[in-house]
DNA sequence: GTCTATAGACGGATAGAC
DNA sequence: GTCTATCCGTCTATAGAC
């Protein structure tokens, strides 16, 4: 049921506003997106403020969803801690790979990402979700498990909170660095490698 | 010499670019922070978009005199290596901490930085630019160096890539984290702190 | 729910007095 | 080099026919 034209609308919306920004987009602009004239948006939403406000309450549903699906909900990651429990090197790699070409090429996460990053400076609400999203949360995340890794020996002892943002870091770098440049994909992919084969070659227990 | 009308156009429009985009602001706006009418900034510049042109080349060139400054111009930074052959580490710290606090507080420079941010994907001059600052040109400066200090013994070998990765990733990171959130800076600067220490102590040469 | 027509405000920019 | 007055285009939004 994602066809009809009030979804239509937010999605043309957002791409138009993950490029130029609010100020921008005019709801011409969109309309000629959707395929309909300006003054037929008004049958779908009050406003301009209206479309972007829309796109900010779904994304912000989506993300609750996603939070909740991984149980990143502050306490522990308790499904993610069996998957990562008896990972390889390999493994891991593959999975930091697939979360990476996640945020870089999935259309959704790109553009919502993007319109956070350029509008963040005058909505306080998009400042919060892009710094809760691609700072606070990750680095919980990660400091969580790292915490369990310490605890279930599989780790030598640490700082997960360091850990977290050592190894977290260079891929949120290489991420913005592949942005909008994808020639740099192959070679950014070959040193996310070798920083998760240093990261568990650094920290993993060798008196086990 | 700086206190004419037109460099204060150029300051007064930038502080609105940074925060409000290019369509975000109006002539008006700039007009009104310079202390004059709109059509009296005719005088000066020909149009809004000739306003924006030179900042962009003002900061181009501030960046390109800075590059000079710095010897980093992709050869050797010969006078940084002296400036770090014997350095401690909490002479290292509080050289990273300066660059850092500069980076978040500088006035000039945190306006472009956010100017570049916000418009790095309508304008693909703003894109290069941030991306050659903060990335290429941030990574290339400390690989040059960390291959220095393996060639000359201070560290163990290692790839000098990757380790100017692992070392700025962080640092860029805790920038982002402290944009516009100056109450998280005291956290930030203890974890670069540990970030420069650990970093030291991983890759300095003990058998020295 | 789409359209045309249009209101009403505001945008960038110019003319011309001082 | 600043101002007031103003042009003209575009913008958001509404009215009302279909």
């Amino acid at each position: 049921m994602k066809g009809d034209t009030k979804t239509i609308i937010l999605d043309e919306a957002l791409s138009l506003f993950a490029v130029k920004g609010y100020d921008g987009v005019t709801v011409q602009d969109i309309a000629r997106a959707v395929g309909i004239k300006a003054p037929s948006l008004y049958k779908h939403y009050k406003s301009k403020q209206d479309i972007f406000d829309a796109i900010l309450i779904e994304t912000e549903n989506r993300y609750k969803k996603q939070v909740l699906s991984m149980n990143m909900n502050g306490s522990e990651p308790e499904k993610d801690k069996d998957l990562f429990l008896g990972i390889t090197e390999e493994d891991l790699y593959e999975k930091v790979k697939g979360l990476f070409l996640y945020y870089l090429h999935d259309e959704y996460a790109v553009k919502i990402r993007r319109m956070m990053t350029i509008g963040q400076y005058q909505n306080e609400r998009l400042s919060d979700l892009y710094k809760k999203q691609y700072i606070d949360d990750a680095l919980l995340y990660q400091k969580t498990l790292f915490q369990f890794f310490i605890y279930s020996g599989v780790f030598e002892s640490g700082d997960p909170q360091m850990m977290a943002i050592q190894f977290y870091a260079p891929i949120y770098l290489l991420m913005i660095n592949c942005d909008n440049r994808s020639e740099r994909e192959k070679e950014s992919l070959a040193f996310l490698k070798e920083h998760v084969r240093q990261f568990g070659q650094l920290y993993s227990n060798k008196e086990k």
